[in-house]
DNA sequence: GTATTATTTCGATATATGTCGAAATCTCAA
DNA sequence: TTGAGATTTCGACATATATCGAAATAATAC
């Protein structure tokens, strides 16, 4: 809950192009649904996708959908953990929130 | 003062490919910042920067500060108007403002 | 008209990106 | 410890992108 700010433009640039792929940008909106629909539970890391469903979901292979997913972890989008052999991802909720923010501060008071 | 809406993810993929680029964004910030100056003013066109100003700003070549105007352009985030010899480029607030919708929506409540 | 200024288009080139399959790595279970 | 499943890493390749300078185009001034 605590607020991360952008604070340089290289960090937006970062997140721009890890979402300008439709692709990834795919993949990060499949996260996204998931943790809308997981609005009442306690914890984050619930209705989190495994790196195999998500190739399923976007109909590309493992090679590169990890590849995507590790551009959008590096850009601070998604959240990776291992949880036994597979791998969970779920949004990371600060920077969604950050570009956000950033957003609305481009626009005209 | 219209509510435009982004009603598919390849505008969106497109939106942030134009931003995905520094001297792109670079050049898109410098125009917002223009923008922000200009808030007590009627016209949106007032305070806009001619091509080669921004090419002076951003010290990149007129060839290619003009193939990223067409990027922006076409993702629809600034306006392009022949001012006698120049051409005025300025924001376009409905589509930054769409843009920012689109994130506020991914947010969870 | 011709010359000047501003911008775009064109061609070339170097670099980056998206994609795959094969091989390597990691984790768990038997 | 060996095997199976999940994911990543490693080439390889085709395509896309960023960039420039030169030439073309557009608008104005003389």
């Amino acid at each position: 809950m605590s607020k991360s700010q952008i604070t340089n433009t290289g960090q937006v640039t970062e997140i721009f192009k890890a979402l300008s792929n439709p692709n990834r940008l795919r993949i990060f909106l499949t996260l996204v649904s998931a943790w809308h629909m997981n609005s009442g539970c306690i914890s984050d890391q619930e209705l989190a996708y495994y790196v195999g469903d998500l190739c399923e979901c976007v109909e590309v292979s493992p090679s590169t959908v990890s590849h995507h997913l590790r551009e959008l972890s590096h850009a601070g989008l998604i959240k990776m953990e291992r949880c036994g052999q597979r791998i969970c991802c779920s949004v990371n909720s600060e920077t969604v929130a950050a570009l956000s923010e950033f957003l609305t501060c481009l626009q005209r008071k």
